[in-house]
DNA sequence: TGTACATCAGTGAACGCGCGTTCACTGATGTAC
DNA sequence: TGTACATCAGTGAACGCGCGTTCACTGATGTAC
């Protein structure tokens, strides 16, 4: 039953991207790797021809999902008329779809808190991740010493995964919609230049 | 072995406050019924007096939760400076203390990514408890219309709880404090009055 | 106030189930000649 | 290029374990008279 290098690869991948997307809707622990494997067409024993445990597959995910996040930024700001790219990306990060749809979204709100109690391995994953985000923001930020401009984006990106992951939590949906727009104004309005 | 009224009121609340410290260490899913009641020295079967199912514990733990955090709130705007009641709320917050002890720290960060999959009753609770402490936060926020303190206070609490949140979840230490201490600066600077 | 009985907090065995991981096996792929 | 053999992606049974919940039972507490 041995298949080709190419085939292993594309295995590989389906698996990390199937995982992603539970991950994000049930949480990490809230998924099982027979249950990942079925989905993927598969049994769960060849898991391990990928992955060495499950933490190993959650350090990927963090990859995966913060670069899908990266990339989300870059569209946003590329399709955004000039000078409005930042409050295109804050608009995108904290819409209602983004809130509505965990599952196609941010990996920071959803899996943080769960991040924070994974291994080194994983938290280094995220840390690489968070990084390569920060820099994403930076061109669009008020000018001034690259530090801070660097300080800037933290307080954005904090504040951007904080709101999402509050409008998430509470059961109250004109609250929520309102916590939405109140950041939406209050990023825009402090940093978009 | 039936026990006074008293006594069954004082077993409900240790259950309950271990469950928080549990619960924000290890995640929701990542304590089990036997050993949260194992560590209050009773066994797993009493657990069904107190509550209806293990999502009903969930929902007293947010309540609870939140009102610790709000507590918190209170005692560092009384101990503060007059003037300095919202910095000192901040500083508290987003201090290396915090970051470092999350089973005796706030509830979002820990548990909000897992409450946003919950069920309408935790979600409720959560809701109730968040307004809560929101409301806590307005008197220290700039003069204006109250709508207007309630949007910055929600703002600024969303901002605390993603700083909190990726300050506890990158494996950078210098990263990590750089976090802390950008925020803390960016909110102080933004809302202190 | 004292007695008889119903209530029920807490016990501990048992339920079915899913978890992460291991392992002997299969047969197609990759490689050495 | 063709053949012989080693490799290894994926299978599926099995491992020990912990999960949430139920339930018959116990005996002290609460209550009705």
């Amino acid at each position: 039953m041995r298949r080709s290098k190419a085939e292993k690869q594309r295995t590989h991948t389906r698996i990390v991207q199937e995982a992603v997307r539970q991950f994000r809707a049930e949480g990490i622990q809230g998924v099982g790797i027979a249950e990942l494997m079925r989905q993927v067409d598969l049994t769960h024993g060849g898991f391990y021809a990928h992955f060495k445990n499950k933490e190993a597959l959650v350090a990927e995910v963090c990859r995966e999902g913060l670069a899908e996040t990266e990339d989300y930024f870059v569209q946003a700001a590329q399709q955004a008329a000039p000078g409005a790219e930042l409050a295109a990306i804050i608009d995108f990060y904290l819409s209602a779809y983004h809130r509505d749809h965990p599952a196609l979204g941010c990996v920071m709100p959803t899996l943080g808190g769960e991040i924070a109690r994974h291994s080194a391995e994983v938290r280094t994953a995220f840390t690489e991740g968070y990084q390569r985000l920060l820099q994403q923001l930076v061109p669009w930020l008020a000018n001034g010493a690259p530090e801070e401009q660097e300080d800037a984006a933290m307080a954005l990106l904090s504040g951007l995964v904080g709101a999402l992951l509050l409008a998430r939590a509470v059961n109250d949906p004109a609250l929520s919609e309102r916590m939405l727009r109140v950041n939406r104004a209050f990023y825009e309005q402090t940093f978009a230049r």
